[in-house]
DNA sequence: GTGAAAGCGCTAACAG
DNA sequence: CTGTTAGCGCTTTCAC
């Protein structure tokens, strides 16, 4: 049967106490007992009951990772370095995807409370950030990654997205581009892109297009039905800033759908740079984010919060680079 | 603070077995007590201690997913459909990636484990059975999922491997192909596969290529490795069927540094039809698993063991379909 | 129908 | 240094 720290014990011949002060290096034990219980331990194969210590107020080891939709590529890459880092500190994560629903992210973290996770890592889009508020009230650690930083002291790890959007428009104007339309979804992270889209715009003295309009959801179809629309308008752009890489492929269908070379007719530039912006006809000129150092630092951040109670909240910002691919061109004068 | 079962017994006026017992719709109650008791649960937003609870041997409501790596589409979709499931059942899933590699899965197995996890998902695609039967021997609900069914009893769901590979060799002869090379990886999946292949080829009085090597790793680089092997041979093929998605990218990469066609001069079939399958140039034919039934019948099995505590293994076997997109063509007389 | 009491496996004072 | 003991929050007999 499962074997507990009173077979340990017993078989140690020391009490339960003693046992639990090895296991968990507390107090003073001679080197001799020391030794001995960790031989039992071996040999038993006993493994503590993690819920039994958690009731008492320890650490689950377990941190919930809250995010839009694990299908979707820079998700499930930013998953996975989050897990790797998670690993190497001996924590597992409870990930959830919550299809930017508000309601599976507040059942999720209800959920999740129950569950004891020692804390959270956000990075869903969701704009309620009352959630993000009360946990951090009922002094549950929360960190932030891949979207805007509250109005409220909470550690995040973010790319500057105002720069990446700026870095796009910039490289698209250098071609010669000057009718430029963007696609992007109503989140913060993509609102500061556009931000960026358009200062850029204005430092170079151009305009942006009178049509502009958000994309339902972040995936190819969305993408390719805003592109549609904007290829078919009379002023139609000579290039189109995506703000990810699943929008950018479907702009770029959209053109082969219209018979629209990419890049000779259309340039496009992506956000993301996972890593379906290799495998793409053509390849994507993108932004790229670091995913896996935000999945690292994030994870690190949230380490500090659990085992070094770091009261102090501090805002990584990482800084996204525009990767040369073939989806770009200088502008056809022809 | 934290509310407890003694807060809301206190505050209804009750003893806390009642409130158990309601909370667990056990015993008898009267239908006052009852409502009262969840009464004061709403008011004083009471949700009960998974640990305490599971430490009296109730489950945690908490599922194990071992897969080989999240940042592979095909298991992002897999955890996704999956996590779909476990959450309308009011599940959690725990997601961990093995990279394949024995040591990864043995600690998070016995770190779950203490955990104390309802029962484990494995699609891993390790061939260490052992760690499989030792959890069934503890009675550990376990189930396998897009992996080989091992010689004991499991509840498992895959697809037919072997139908699969059949089919993509047999599409690919139909077409006119005759020299048929095939990137695989080392593990059951890929070996059924090879074995269609093989008899495909065999019922069409047909040799398979004198050349063949393992993939490595499941990535665009080996694929690509591989297929320029097979591309250089003095005996060069004119179809290559590569064993999943990424493996065939990197088949049509490495055709496309040699100058080749795709599908005018090479056809490629591929495995999986993940997302990307539809981004690639040219999009691909492949063969179709059916992620999102894979990920709810497993979760189903799962459900049913931890719930039912259903003993009778069963295996369900899902049949793969041929996806034709535009990789593949007709040999080239010319 | 309802409640008192005995744990589940472990940690944390507090004695010794 | 080591052991005794009192819980953590909940479930579960077993009386009443």
């Amino acid at each position: 049967m499962k074997v507990t720290i009173y077979d340990v014990a017993k078989t140690a011949g020391v009490s339960i106490a003693t046992v639990s002060k090895v296991i968990n290096n507390t107090g003073k034990i001679s080197e001799k007992t020391r030794n001995k219980v960790l031989d039992v331990t071996k040999k038993l194969e006993y493994y503590p009951n993690v819920m039994a210590s958690a009731l008492m107020g320890k650490k689950t080891k377990t941190i919930g990772l809250i995010i839009p939709d694990l299908a979707n590529p820079f998700f499930s890459e930013l998953a996975r370095h989050t897990e790797n880092r998670a690993n190497e500190l001996e924590y597992n994560l409870i990930t959830c995807s919550t299809d930017y629903l508000p309601e599976r992210e507040s059942k999720y973290i209800s959920l999740l409370k129950q569950k004891k996770v020692d804390g959270f890592i956000l990075a869903s889009g969701f704009e309620d950030l009352k959630k993000v508020e009360d946990l951090m009230k009922e002094d549950i650690p929360v960190a932030v990654v891949a979207r805007d930083f509250p109005m409220f002291p909470v550690n995040a790890v973010a790319i500057d997205d105002f720069m990446g959007g700026y870095q796009a428009t910039s490289y698209l104007i250098n071609l010669g581009h000057k009718n430029i339309g963007i696609i992007a979804r109503d989140v913060w992270s993509n609102r500061e892109r556009i931000r960026g889209y358009k200062q850029a715009l204005e430092d170079n003295n151009l305009d942006a297009p009178n049509y502009f309009e958000y994309a339902e959801e972040t995936n190819i179809i969305c993408g390719k039905k805003i592109a549609h629309n904007y290829l078919n308008n009379n002023n139609a752009p000579t290039a189109i800033f995506a703000c990810n890489d699943l929008l950018t492929i479907g702009a770029i269908k959209a053109a082969k759908e219209n018979g629209i070379l990419v890049p000779e007719q259309l340039s496009v530039v992506g956000f993301d740079n996972t890593m379906i912006a290799t495998i793409t006809d053509p390849p994507l000129t993108t932004i790229g984010q670091p995913i896996d150092i935000m999945g690292r630092e994030v994870m690190d951040l949230m380490v500090g919060m659990i085992e070094h109670n770091k009261q102090d909240k501090i805002r990584i910002t990482l800084v996204p680079e525009l990767v040369e691919r073939n989806s770009t061109s200088k502008i056809d004068l022809g």
